[in-house]
DNA sequence: CTGAACTTTCAATAATTATTGAAAGTTCAG
DNA sequence: CTGAACTTTCAATAATTATTGAAAGTTCAG
């Protein structure tokens, strides 16, 4: 497999990922083509290598900034902007956790604090039964969401190495 | 809130959640239906409730016991199917980890490890930038199947109680 | 200031994904 | 065996989501 076969690769399994995750298919290949790419790649450079449009370009690479995945370079003496991807696998892990907990995690746990307080007769066992398994989920969803917050400002050596310690 | 409300809030958040993680919003409703439900459900109780088609709930509930969220449940005497969600909700997590480990990150790692065997010469920048990124993510990949096969194998009690051990 | 070189927006449309519902298949009580 | 009571399949269609590309907006060298 020469290097050209290996890039087309790896960007369209990213992709592949990325869709079973409820990500946009593109966003992601954008994501995988900055994350290889040696060179800061501007907007044509996408539209090219990719065959999308410039409007498609734009949108997706806009995300990517929101997700703190990529950024915009300036060159000075050069109109054009070039982009480029965080290359350190663990913050763009961590950032991509981090989106997702303040966006999905954290509402749900609101949502489940309100639901813990339904009205009704506790010892009715239709509402026991449905307090009980909210608060089994609201546990779980604090636990992690703790652990999520140490990783996400945790170094990446240190949060292997005090994992490899208690997991053998 | 009446009990009513709050079941329906439940149905529907799940419902939005699972859609962001690219799991069909139909299928998880089904699923938080069940996991609130105080009774085993039939097909047609689950059409009523959720105001779907035969056919739907048909397709969802044996993706659900797929990824074994959900199992058939048979009454004697009775010709109807019913149907019944696990209610641990470590289970049910390390379940859906379980099965997205098996039918995506071992596929990736996979990959990756043809991919670091690329062609060509290892002092052309480029080759070795690819290599490079693709070994780091490899490296992270891996760690990170690791824990997973030991969380999953692991008891709720026991998992939480080391990780408080080393996170405070 | 101006206009060339860019970026951004957004309505129209294409592509994808989910849903229906009728028909076919299965099971089992009688 | 039979047929009623169920489950399953799948082609047609509806709903959702992504993409295009032209028009509007912005920036900055000269």
């Amino acid at each position: 497999m020469n290097i050209t076969e290996a890039k087309q690769k790896f960007i369209e399994q990213w992709g592949v990922l990325a869709s079973q995750w409820g990500i946009n298919r593109t966003m992601s290949q954008v994501h995988a083509l900055l994350l290889i790419a040696d060179k800061n790649l501007s907007t044509d450079d996408i539209m090219e290598q990719l065959s999308i449009s410039r409007g498609n370009v734009n949108m997706n690479v806009r995300e990517l900034m929101d997700w703190n995945l990529v950024r915009k370079v300036i060159t000075p003496g050069d109109r054009k902007e070039y982009f480029a991807a965080e290359k350190d696998i663990w913050k763009v892990a961590m950032n991509i956790m981090e989106q997702r907990k303040k966006r999905e995690l954290d509402p749900m746990v609101k949502l489940l604090d309100e639901l813990s307080r339904v009205e009704g007769d506790k010892r009715n066992t239709e509402i026991k039964s449905f307090t009980d398994t909210v608060n089994n989920i609201k546990k779980f969803s604090v636990h992690a969401d703790k652990i999520m917050s140490v990783m996400i400002k945790a170094e990446e050596n240190w949060f292997w190495g005090s994992f490899i310690k208690i997991f053998k």
